[in-house]
DNA sequence: TTTTATTTTAACCAAATGGTTAAAAAATGA
DNA sequence: TCATTTTTTAACCATTTGGTTAAAATAAAA
């Protein structure tokens, strides 16, 4: 007997990102979790110690989601406007999965700041960093791009890429009532793409 | 004697927005906001019937100043670069100066959805954005701008404007580590519509 | 069937927290 | 000085919540 136990953890840890990402660490309740997992908070306990273990866990996950496509993209070996297609493609997949993850990864940071040192675990961060400024640089010097400072661009394409996600609840309130905005969001990995190409291209 | 008591009650404002900015409705404590207040909980209670009369006050003053700049926008009678000019110019006005607000705003929107319905409150919105998207429309008619939907041109604003600084802490990480993030997102608002006006004009 | 692992039940505890109260103290204005 | 308002003190209450415990029940593996 080994599966049913397995199961019952992969069901607490889907309701534990549910109520996490909604409410926060502060906001979200063991007996909640326990309810959406189908299970009893003593069977909630025993297999995670504590709420701030499975906070822990749930926001890892979550932060690295949150940082994989920027880390893709400082990585990434295409010419500066394949590069830029991609992150947009691989963010908006990622958040229209995962619509939560912006806020959720803000706000816990924002609400204990000492969580950021996280960040610096993701390895080939520095060099790739490096690596696309000097691209974005070596863009600007041959006239492919107009000049503009590299973290600059970086992010714009993260701003426009992120925030639409983030802003969910309100852009829809005030710009597309009644829609399904995550079609709308969907379709729009392309276009925000081309709406930074063309505003960098000459 | 009511001088003293009109200066604790700001006292009591100004303290409750810095901590339900930092942690929000569930995370903020009424013996905290006291303490940063300088006062004792019997005189929070005393002028401030309980936690959500509170914190509703402080959110609805959060949401207009969010929301003021988009509907400034959409009422601004100026051509349309001017206008995106200006609207980058108030959002990073207000900004820097309450760097918390979007995520405050968004969070609480998100723990409790139906808080969205205030959203309906603000007059001259709709009149507005009718203006406004015919106003885009006309433009790209008249070849000033490439085609663009014009809901998606002030989702791009929106996000340009206010995730650098939604996004501040992890930004700052990644991108300005041991630098002034606030002087520098302060400087961009000329630099962001300067980017998108770049993007859509012929 | 027996053994072992999983899950439930249900009662319980300690700490934190929102909120109250009443009386004393301090500050203020007339 | 006197009356009024503001503020503090400090004890107290009810509820929520994270977490525990031990025993019973259920399910699976051997």
């Amino acid at each position: 007997m080994e599966k049913k136990s397995v199961e019952t953890q992969e069901n607490i840890l889907i309701a534990a990102r549910t109520i996490f990402a909604q409410k926060g660490l502060a906001g979200a309740r063991m007996q909640e979790i326990a309810d959406c997992a189908g299970i009893n908070k003593a069977l909630l306990h025993y297999y995670y110690r504590n709420k701030e273990k499975l906070f822990e866990q749930v926001f890892d996950e979550a932060l690295k989601k949150m940082l994989r496509p920027i880390v893709a993209f400082l990585a990434d070996n295409s010419d500066l406007f394949q590069k830029i297609r991609n992150i947009c493609r691989h963010y908006h997949e990622v958040l229209v999965e995962y619509p939560f993850l912006p806020n959720f990864v803000i706000n816990e940071i924002n609400s204990d700041p000492t969580r950021i040192l996280k960040l610096f675990d993701v390895e080939g961060f520095l060099e790739g960093r490096e690596k696309t400024i000097i691209q974005i640089n070596e863009a600007v010097k041959s006239g492919i791009i107009r000049p503009i400072d590299p973290r600059e661009l970086i992010l714009n394409i993260i701003s426009l890429s992120i925030f639409p996600f983030a802003g969910r609840p309100v852009i829809k309130e005030i710009l597309y009532k009644n829609e399904n905005i995550y079609e709308i969001l969907k379709e729009r990995a392309d276009r925000v793409s081309d709406f930074i190409i063309q505003s960098i291209k000459i």
